[in-house]
DNA sequence: GCATGTCCATGGTTCAAACAG
DNA sequence: ACTGTTTGAACCATGGACATG
């Protein structure tokens, strides 16, 4: 798990601080798309445009009737691996070029596809549902919400393509964390410098048990006073079931996170007490999904290793 | 639909009315490039002189051989990459700065160059030669049309700075269509006004609604009268089949539009009347496409939301 | 071979300043 | 002086080519 700052390219920083609630999520679920939640008015790269009518309800009573009533329920644990949406490519034409076999992208339409992120996808589509979950991004539709996706205009509408890349069914688990960088040059101590500046630099903040030196891109969560802390999740307690009523806000004034970040930690106080009843702990399968080999701060810093979540994040300006 | 007055930049606002004609262009074609049509003689910021011989040929046709007969044809997608032109501009010398390279801009001179659009070209001719397509602008020169291009007077004639930009090897196919805007502020309430006078409207041209102040390379088709009128998608009706025959003209004449605009309101009638007979009309896709929402009117100043649409413009002073 | 992530040239966007009427 | 337009340097983002496991 990480938890993932990322300044965007170039000098305008902003940092961000993910924080996931875990909402939703029918273990059971046929359907591969992930479930999403969102605050209102607020679409993000999770995709929550794209949740069926039952997951919007499920999300509004949590946005917007506080105090929460969690109810425990399933959760989902979705192999990354063996999704039904990937079921009915085929396979024996994967060594071909997708312009011969007629795979055509199914976000866009481009006839230079292959598989990504559970779906088949252009390379285009394929960096940009990855540049949009690492950074979190958030569009807005300005044209109402409807617009068609085709191969030469999928850049008019950044909303309706991700909302689009959700509908295919591209699987924000299957978009990992960023890897070392290919240095061009080896010139570098990797001591003192602050790595890399350069604009590649995608929202992974440093893990506190491996990285050691925070970069000027990563978001420094210990910066923020008695919002989150280092050992944060481990000191989680669960004092009552009572939740923060949610603040509205518009998102974009600076200090508006400080009772969301609350908000949210309750929240997770509360779900991180949900068991479920129909779940086998002893399976291998759970045992498998669990990934226990994580910490629970790692669990923390990226759920979807461990369940699906939704994320939602908070604008430090 | 929605109309698609843009404007421009900031402070500067300007409605533009977009005049396409429709030419090809099935709507679930699986190709997606719009192809450029021109009349004859006319060299438009289209870069007539760019194109394929293939565009080249239906163009002619389209312009020369009335009636029309109008094929719907899958529209072939050029890959800016594989132009010619480009190889012979030293590829290591690409991330070096310009002005050690000894690269200048193609067009002006300019010695902060890099490569755009298929040539080597500063930033101002880059910008310069993308707006030109875009707006489908049409600049005549003052001087007798042999103005010299320089860096510090490249503003002096746009006529010639275009033309030098074709010549240069611009190619107008690498240009591609208007993209998402860039979220700046997001302060912004714009609950106001549910439709959006604001979007991505490339080439156009001024519309009646608000611009005022039409400036010499803009036009606005209010001030012709008896050409187009406001309400003049409503009126259009279909009398025959008939095209009437393309008017030779040089383009260059402050009243050559006459004609070409009687002549594009009949194609206009013509190709009103074509029916895509591989589109399913009652597809989701196409209901996506038609965007029944918008006026008749809307859909008149911006076909590109109903079908794809080859852009053509009058030419004014 | 495959599906990840990375690189980076080159596309578009921004917006203050210059410009034109 | 004023308003709206155009310019272009700085910036953001895309996606083809490639590395990685
Ligand atoms: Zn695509
Ligand atoms: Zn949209
Ligand atoms: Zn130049
Ligand atoms: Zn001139």
């Amino acid at each position: 798990m990480r938890y993932n700052a990322r300044k965007c390219n170039g000098s305008k920083s902003a940092l961000f601080l993910e924080i996931w609630v875990s909402v939703t999520d029918s273990i059971l679920s046929s359907d591969s798309q992930a479930c999403t939640s969102t605050l209102k008015g607020v679409v993000t790269a999770a995709g929550a445009a794209q949740m069926s009518s039952a997951d919007r309800a499920i999300a509004a009573s949590v946005a917007q009737a506080p105090p929460i009533c969690i109810v425990p329920r399933s959760v989902e644990f979705l192999n990354p691996k063996t999704e039904e949406g990937l079921l009915d490519i085929p396979n024996s034409m994967a060594n071909m070029q997708s312009e011969f076999t007629g795979m055509k992208c199914r976000v866009c339409g481009d006839s230079r596809a292959g598989r990504h992120y559970g779906t088949i996808a252009c390379n285009g589509c394929k960096g940009f549902f990855r540049r949009s979950i690492w950074e979190q991004r958030d569009y807005v539709c300005r044209f109402g919400g409807k617009c068609l996706i085709v191969q030469e205009y999928r850049n008019r509408c950044r909303a309706c393509r991700l909302r689009k890349c959700f509908t295919v069914g591209m699987d924000a688990r299957a978009v990992q964390s960023e890897r070392d960088k290919h240095k061009k040059n080896p010139k570098d101590d990797e001591s003192g410098s602050p790595t890399y500046p350069t604009s590649a630099t995608p929202i992974s903040i440093p893990s506190t048990s491996t990285s050691q030196t925070p970069t000027t891109t990563s978001f420094n969560y210990q910066n923020i006073p008695g919002i989150v802390s280092r050992s944060f999740s481990e000191n989680l307690i669960m004092r009552d079931q009572s939740v923060p009523p949610v603040v509205e806000q518009s998102a974009s004034h600076a200090q508006s996170h400080v009772p969301l970040v609350r908000y949210l930690i309750d929240l997770e106080r509360a779900t991180d007490n949900l068991i479920d009843e129909n779940c086998d702990f002893m399976s291998m399968e759970f045992d498998q999904l669990c990934r226990v080999d994580v910490t629970i701060e790692a669990a923390f810093r990226q759920p979807g290793v461990v369940a699906k979540r939704t994320p939602v994040r908070t604008f430090l300006s």
